[in-house]
This record gives C-alpha cells, sequence and structure tokens, in this order.
DNA sequence: CCAATGTTTGGACTTTGTCTAATTTAATAC
DNA sequence: GTATTAAATTAGACAAAGTCCAAACATTGG
C-alpha cells in the first residue's frame, strides 16, 4: 500500500467521483481519515476535524461517515463493542485486533485467507467476509 | 450438534465445571442460554429470564454474562455496532450475520476455515480467530 | 449468633449514536 | 442579480447499551 500525500483537492476528487457533492465539511472528513490511513472512530474523527476551528457538528460527523459507507468510500469494522471503526482501506484485508488498546491493525490480503465458501441461506447474497483476530500482550 | 434436553440441575453442575458459585441467578440466566442453544444479547437474556416472574436486575445480567464469559462458559459475538451477542458454543466455528433482520447463524466448522497464519505483533498472542460473512437477501 | 466474604440490586450515570425541526448554504431558473 | 427550490448542516433533545456505586441481602465457617 503505497503512501499517497493526499491534499484537500484530491478528497473533493475522490468524493465526487463516488457521487458525493465535496462540501466543505465533507472534504474535512474525508481528508482526516484518507490523510492518515488509520482506523478511526467517528469520535477521534470530530476530535481531529475541529483540533483548530470548529468544522462540524456531532450530527454532520455521523451523517457523512455513514453517506461515505453507502457509497463504498470507507468500510466499518465492527471489532469493539462500543464504538465502530471507519476505514478508508475498501480493498480485501483483514485485521488485528488488539484488545488491550484498542488498536486496529490490518493483515495483508495474502497473508490470511478464508477458505471454503459455505452455501448461504435461500435467498441471500454475501455482502462481504472478513476476519478478525483477536490479540493481547504474552504476559498481561 | 446434538440437541440435549438440560435442566437447570444440568446448569449448576456446568458452573461449578468452570469454577462459578451456582446462585439462582446464575442459574437462570445459564438456562436461558443452553437451553435454546441461541445467539442471544443481554437484552433478550433479561427479558426471557424475567418473563414470568422478577428474578434478577439488569445489573446482574450484565455483572453475570461477564463472568461467564472470564470463564470462558460463553463466547462475545461482536457483529452489530449496538450490542453484543452471548453465544453458548465456545467450540470453533463462525458466523453469517443477517444485516436485515440482525439474526446470527452458524456456520459449520468445516465449511469455513482460516488459511494462513500471519505473524503476530511482537509479544502478542492471538486470543481466537473469526470469520463473519455478512449476509442480506437478495432483491432489497 | 457473629463476622467475613460473596452476590444482588436500584438507580444514577456515561457513551455512542439517532432524530428533528430550524437554519444555513448552494444551485437553478428567470 | 434576485427569487425559488433543494441540499446540507446544526444544536440540542433523545434513545439504548452498558457501567458504576453504595446499600442490602445471602451464605458460610467458626
Amino acid at each position: 500500500m503505497e503512501k499517497k500525500h493526499y491534499t484537500r483537492d484530491d478528497m473533493a476528487g475522490l468524493l465526487r467521483a463516488h457521487d458525493i457533492n465535496p462540501t466543505h465539511q465533507r472534504i474535512e472528513i474525508a481528508y482526516a481519515l484518507f490523510s492518515r490511513q488509520a482506523h478511526l472512530s467517528a469520535d477521534q474523527i470530530m476530535a481531529i476535524v475541529n483540533d483548530r476551528h470548529s468544522e462540524t457538528s456531532k450530527a454532520t460527523v455521523y451523517n457523512t461517515l455513514n453517506l461515505f459507507r453507502q457509497h463504498k468510500l470507507v468500510r466499518e469494522v465492527i471489532v469493539d463493542p462500543s464504538k465502530v471503526f471507519y476505514d478508508p482501506n475498501t480493498g480485501p484485508h483483514h485485521h488485528f485486533y488488539n484488545m488491550q488498546s484498542g488498536e486496529l491493525i490490518d493483515i495483508n490480503e495474502n497473508d490470511v485467507q478464508i477458505l471454503g465458501t459455505p452455501t448461504l441461506p435461500d435467498g441471500m447474497v454475501a455482502e462481504g467476509a472478513e476476519v478478525i483476530i483477536r490479540i493481547r500482550p504474552q504476559n498481561p
């Protein structure tokens, strides 16, 4: 995964490419996620975006992240019972979850694969398959 | 998975086997989960247990489920951002998650396997690896 | 019976996320 | 440009899941 240096203009283009009207708030939120290439919670994103001046409200952060997800610009990662993480990498890959620190770490696509395609219940389609490996420090 | 007909006495034994003092509330909560062999949320468990007479408080339900988890009597399944499911089956198996209904369905251990053992970050141990396949009705 | 330890409880509290109605901003037509 | 309409943002009230705490209750051993 090459480290691209994103600008806010890049974000505008990216949003347009996903049929999203690039408003100021949306650009800032996208920039927070993509410039870091990190797994962030809504909380963290809001803190980052409003760090210097107040740029967005809580409602907009949630609205926007849901919009991004619908347009497949980001992916939700659900590993922590108390908060959702947003992942700017929508390509196929899996995650380690550090249960102690709450940190999410990518697993390279080639390092882990799902073997076997189980028959889905009737009339159902698979929306995505993911592997989560929960890890923790050896000597607690 | 054979369908055993559990009694409350069985639960007491099961709890003792896991070094848990079998109190009335704990037996009822274990019975709710094991007699149904289902994936239930804390909410649902509380509703079941208190169906006829009030048997336990909310605090006890949460305390008890956490206790069960610590003693590896049940497993947490985290797929829904808004609630945790408790699974009485602690053996190796994976899940379908019906995004529309919120229903969890077991995938037989043999139908899906994780291929490859990625190197863990330094000083870390894997606590568990699970596959989640999100599914939804074909024609929405 | 008493003390000590373990368990349960109500209720206040926290956190994440949603909802709504009002306001602001942007876009379009004229 | 100005009016009209549509889209986006906002504050703040609200909801739901889960935690916390100090008080009450139960159980056990001596």
